[in-house]
DNA sequence: CGGATCTTTGAGCGGGGTCAAATTAGGTGG
DNA sequence: CCACCTAATTTGACCCCGCTCAAAGATCCG
């Protein structure tokens, strides 16, 4: 969900066609709605557990976080990493409680939107509420884009089609979007994508050695984002 | 997205806590609000195509159809199967083109929503702008769920899963859970569960042979839903 | 310095993919 | 209604990609 970022204040037209309005202008303008309250989550703690009340949602404001769907025997799947300007917590809304973990893999810090307030503000300003049903929408299409690549592609390709999205989500951010340290271990990566750590370790490696890439351990250089975009099933070399 | 039915008249309390809101009180209310176009669908033929505008929400009255999402350099993949209730387009909110493909699988009968007015609607009706967010997250929560089976489940036990889901949803809708039709071939639900045509139909052989199924073709009676249950990672035998 | 965790790499195996063929169902036009 | 054709399904044989098991670094922590 990473379209919804915290932008400055920017002057709020509601009379403006609400789908024409820029990902930019978004949630981050909840903050001068609802009393937001600023939670700091250290490295390896929960954000929110499944089975615990589900209250507010939550925007990343610093940081990195996975989420992680269980079952009721045991097994885990990560189901996605949230960095800053991410929206948390909203599979959530309609239940009472949480149905999945949300996991800080560094410390980060977190803005919590308490829910009742939320759902007040949404009814008072139409055009927010429309933005949320927008970013709820764009989560889905998130989902789906990997349900295909996991369904379509073979591990090396799935490995190369992951950087080039954290890549992207880098440069969104204005980091540098060749350049980047992962935050997650082999393993994370590995569940999200329907794979096992040796395999991600295997594919990383021989990306590495067909000059794709450069990686020591979690530290990632991008050397040549055309191939790399090709092998994702990403033929366009624009974009 | 089947727990959003097209539901008899309800009388509206719009001052009630809208999340306390049974899922039976929901979009089928936009049919008082919304000019309802009825569209019927052959099979084979599509609802919408990746690249049309959106313009449009549409209910499932009747019928099967199956949404595909589907990659610039043409690979294809099934990311669900729609039923009587269920909601589709929802994933379009927000842009002006669809990002994926409908297809009926046999004659369907469709609600056409047109966005504009549901829009209307919505703005005007708090308790029903709750009740779609409140459907687009429950969609997240159903790709995420699948997303847990696929990444950490192997193919019979794949299979096992997809057979009991068909089984809930038609429960729901009344039909029997037992027994019935498969309205998609083997390659769809292949896609659907990331796996090949001939892995669903040895999976499905195999699962006869143990006797937890019987199945003929596209006709199938679930045998034992216990054992069912526990090979797909669902221990509670109750619900 | 010592222990826990993460990552890499190797060796070997097996589940699921690939390729192929047989069978059956369904649709269509004569 | 039947003959034919096309498409769907099943099953077999074989193979390979990714998994399993194992061990050896590397890094980080106390």
């Amino acid at each position: 969900m990473d379209s919804i970022v915290v932008s400055p204040p920017v002057a709020s037209r509601h009379s403006q066609p609400a789908l024409d309005v820029p990902p930019e202008v978004t949630i981050g303008q909840l903050q001068r709605h609802v009393l937001v309250a600023r939670r700091k989550v250290r490295a390896g703690q929960y954000l929110y557990r499944s089975g615990q009340p589900f209250h507010a949602l939550y925007l990343v404001h610093a940081g990195f976080l996975k989420t992680c769907e269980l079952s009721d025997d045991g097994r885990e799947q990560v189901t996605g990493f949230r960095m800053r300007g991410d929206l948390l917590g909203v599979e959530s809304i309609g239940l009472a409680h949480h149905t999945c973990d949300a996991v800080a893999l560094e410390d980060s810090e977190i803005w919590e939107l308490p829910y009742p307030p939320v759902l007040a503000a949404l009814r008072h300003i139409p055009e927010l509420q429309e933005r949320l049903t927008a970013a709820l929408a764009e989560e889905i299409r998130r989902d789906r884009s990997w349900m295909l690549t996991i369904g379509t592609l073979p591990a090396e390709q799935r490995v190369a089609a992951f950087l080039l999205d954290i890549a992207g989500r880098h440069a969104r951010l204005g980091f540098s979007a060749r350049h980047f340290i992962l935050r997650m271990g082999r393993a994370d990566i590995a569940s999200f994508l329907a794979l096992k750590h040796e395999t991600v370790s295997r594919a990383l490696s021989h990306l590495e050695r067909i000059a794709y890439i450069s990686v020591l351990r979690r530290e990632v250089k991008l050397l040549d984002v055309p191939k790399l975009r090709e092998l994702a099933g990403m033929p366009c070399t624009v974009q």
